[in-house]
DNA sequence: TTTCAATATGCAATCGATTGCAGAAAAATA
DNA sequence: TATTTTTCTGCAATCGATTGCATATTGAAA
């Protein structure tokens, strides 16, 4: 029963005796088609339940409009919001999406690439994987008159357009903002070094030390602790020390920063008489938590919004190359609870 | 520069005097091919970096291999982990996802329906937004020869292929749990009514009561309650009733049951003594507040695998239509501290 | 050596729309 | 009325791959 045939542009051409092409100008009405024609194509459209096969449509015209995007893990808070940022701009521009994720594994991510080049996507927008050992792939999509976007985590060394937050200066402004508040023995929980945004973050960690005067002290850094357990784990470690830091900056995320915070409420060690928190990312539970933790805004919607007018930009101003090739977006710190310790505000003229 | 032409089968059978059957045949291996010639087609292919023209095969097989998911948000947290449950099974059988998100708009939802019908995807997954007021735009779905699955949030009166979540049993589970706990007077927050879910949540409420011989209180329902802040002003409302509730069942969301607590905790209410919450979902957050949420688990990845599972079954299983119409996913009572009287617990045996 | 099956390749149509070129019809101008 | 311009429509190629049918080659069986 269900074989009925597509309804195609000869259907409506061999009910109103005319031909494709008159059917095909009528449609997309931009060129001369007598008004009475286009009118009686439009309607036996209708009457047809016509869907133009956008297949065949892209085929010819040889774009799709259609942006293909790659991320570690679509529900991921960070990235989902990204998309939906993304999705906002690109919808008003009848633009379409494809997502793919990567489960941070490589061999996955150039499965996805290579999927999107032969979708002959417009665009590809990605944020690396954390095991990404190296960018052959992403090279290739350029070689094959795509528009390559990176955003957050990226491949420094590749010449594309990229969104990425300042981390570096984020960072910066967290650990300044834990000195201001009086702590003076701050440890890191540091990403995977490989991702460019735990570079950064690393690296704002250590100038704000540096600009402070206070030495750096390799016990208090602590590699790839970005989940809840690690964080937690690491929290045990760091207390136990002899001489225990008395503030964690969880620059990996907030779920890092939960793990430090529930140690310390379990240790019973006061947070932040006796101890500063701060996490990454904003979170929506770094709000409820008790008490609340101190982390840093990174605009994720925005990001994305930015990452899709970035590729229009682009697109209107082909070979003008009148368009920024880097969009750095501020992060914003947000002091709560775990950080301030309210006798040094005074002192220090901290923001509320 | 970048006026390359795209590299097409016809290059490969230029360079090796061959046909284009025969590289066809080469690349897709399924029919008689001459091991040496395959062998050379293959190199060929990887020399000139030739990407096989999905759109071009996709237009000659009918099929696109793709399934287009609409949902109203994607960072929201529910239908970001079903996205990434269809995605983990999608993958493997190499399927692409198209995604659109409806801003709970029913303009945009018939929108991206259109856009999906006209891609030709081969199966529509969707999960109404809560302004539908009609379904035409789904009923001209599988006039397209294009399955429609509709997950979570359906439309009862169509007959298509559903995953949903047995609503109306958890609410009934959550609300005599509550009343296993001791709670007479117990409020229901709930959400828009046009949508099943939350009409068979208050149903599962009402039958609760019933089943206690509990007589229900019209001032205890309070309409339309799914935000954080709409929950909130719900609970005041409730909290300055001459005879005031002592539980509230948030069946919208965590969201609302959030705000629930938070007006407690503000008024200085103790919970669980003095006022039950259980809120729905299982958010993330639920588990930090203090004290942690009651809430039901709605196992939202495992929903998108069943989504896909039962796309890819009934594809199997062609005409035979021996798959079922409808999964049903029973959601599971998280009880924690926002509704654990200790002294309760002995006299009703509360699991842990 | 003849016959038949299996293997390998080519030819040409097809999927559904778009578009440059050309001719016809209508309208505008001389 | 003759000429030019504008509007309308048709023809046929094209986008890049797949595939049924036909033919050619090879090898095995008779």
């Amino acid at each position: 029963m269900n074989s009925r045939k597509r309804v195609t542009i000869y259907d409506i051409a061999q009910k109103l005796n005319i031909t494709v092409s008159t059917v095909s100008r009528a449609l997309s009405d931009k060129q001369y088609v007598n008004a009475a024609t286009k009118k009686l194509v439009l309607e036996t459209a209708a009457e047809l339940n016509y869907k133009r096969s956008t297949l065949a449509r892209n085929l010819r015209m040889g774009q799709t409009k259609t942006i293909g995007v790659v991320v570690p893990r679509i529900n991921q808070n960070f990235f989902a919001n990204v998309i939906a940022g993304i999705e906002d701009i690109t919808y008003q521009k009848d633009y379409n999406l494809i997502i793919c994720q990567t489960d941070e594994q490589h061999e996955k991510e150039v499965k996805c690439i290579n999927t999107l080049i032969n979708q002959q996507v417009d665009c590809i927008v990605i944020s690396v994987s954390a095991d990404s050992y190296n960018y052959d792939h992403l090279k290739a999509v350029t070689g094959h008159g795509i528009q390559l976007i990176q955003f957050d985590r990226v491949a420094e060394e590749l010449d594309t357009l990229k969104v990425i937050n300042d981390n570096e200066q984020a960072s910066f402004e967290a650990v300044t903002h834990l000195i201001n508040q009086g702590y003076k023995k701050i440890a890191l929980l540091e990403g995977p070094q490989n991702l460019n945004i735990f570079r950064q973050r690393k690296s704002g960690y250590l100038k704000a030390l540096e600009t402070a005067g206070i030495a750096v002290n390799d016990t208090y850094i602590i590699e790839n602790a970005w989940t809840k357990e690690l964080g937690a784990e690491a929290t045990e470690k760091l207390l136990r020390l002899p001489d225990a830091p008395d503030a964690i900056f969880a620059s990996t995320s907030d779920f890092s920063a939960l793990g430090v915070l529930e140690v310390a409420n379990q240790l019973k060690i006061k947070v932040p008489e006796q101890l500063g928190i701060c996490g990454y990312s904003n979170e929506a539970f770094t709000e409820i938590t008790s008490p609340s933790i101190t982390t840093i805004d990174q605009f994720s919607v925005d990001m994305g919004k930015a990452v899709a007018n970035l590729f229009f930009d682009d697109l209107a101003s082909e070979g003008k190359g009148d368009t920024a090739k880097v969009i750095s977006i501020k992060p914003e710190l947000i002091i709560r609870g775990s950080s301030f310790r309210q006798k040094q505000e005074n002192k220090n003229q901290e923001p509320g």
